[in-house]
DNA sequence: AAAGACTGCAACCGCAATTGA
DNA sequence: ATCAATTGCGGTTGCAGTCTT
């Protein structure tokens, strides 16, 4: 087992370029696996999952590290958390450069943000700390529907065999049993939007507002102190498109 | 300028699945 | 077939940097 190993005391915390440099070496020679022989080799005091973590996460090649989701990216990432759920590993699949837990920072960060505006949206006493700011996507991204037809990185998009998976979609009732919803009290999203639009005024013709011109959406959302991106918050196909 | 709030991210933990002796 | 070791995954936490008031 990994953890109290004998005399050997395992390091924890932040990574020393020191540290890299020996597991870099190691998998240079040795290729990412066995990552246990890393400690008990007496090359690093450092358990094996967390070598393996370190590696996946920060040392692979090829990974965007420090570079923010582009708007291309998130859409992806809500379309597939609709499709797989929280399944972080295989979402990062189709997004070439991106680790499962790039995306599940993605993800909670947007989660957080949601519930946050929600809740400001609700009790409208509580305002928003930064109106207006969003660090994800400043740029409202005008959605074109649902993307269809994703291949994981690696994978050939003219593949005759797809996976069956792929091509299953939830039904998107199920969609609101996604825990994009979640933390957002008794009441279901549509009502809780439904009291934010009273709240605000909001006024629409028809079919799906929020993701139509990006001048419409921003005069509103300015004008009520919600971030444009609020918007870009809800699930793509949660009105059924 | 300072304090507090907020954000993004690295890394840990626990559990499940897989491997192999 | 069994069981310990290893690997992989998802959830969570802690902290440094940034922003707002």
């Amino acid at each position: 087992m990994e953890g109290g190993e004998g005399a050997v005391v395992m390091r924890k915390g932040p990574w020393m370029a020191e540290e890299d440099e020996i597991l870099m070496e190691y998998v240079k020679k040795h290729g990412p696996r066995d990552w246990s022989s890393i400690r008990s080799k007496g090359l690093l005091p450092r358990t094996g999952k967390s070598c393996r973590l370190r590696w996946v996460n920060k040392l692979k090649p090829n990974l965007k590290t420090g570079c923010k989701f582009s708007p291309e990216e998130e859409r992806t990432v809500i379309d597939l958390q609709a499709r797989f759920g929280n399944k972080w590993a295989r979402i990062a699949t189709y997004l070439p450069g991106r680790t499962d837990n790039d995306v599940k920072n993605f993800w909670s960060t947007r989660q957080k943000r949601l519930a946050r505006l929600l809740q400001s949206s609700l009790n409208p006493t509580k305002s928003l700390k930064k109106p207006g700011k969003s660090p994800v996507s400043q740029e409202l991204p005008v959605i074109q529907g649902t993307s269809i037809g994703f291949t994981p990185f690696g994978e050939e998009s003219s593949k005759n065999g797809q996976n069956s998976e792929d091509i299953l979609f939830e039904p998107s009732s199920s969609i609101g049993g996604s825990d994009i919803m979640d933390g957002f009290g008794e009441l279901s999203f549509q009502d809780e939007f439904a009291q934010y639009e009273a709240a605000h005024c909001l006024q629409y013709s028809e079919g799906l507002p929020f993701f139509g011109p990006q001048d419409i959406v921003k005069k509103e959302t300015r004008s009520s102190g919600i971030p444009s991106n609020f918007f870009d918050d809800l699930p793509i196909d949660m009105f059924g498109l």
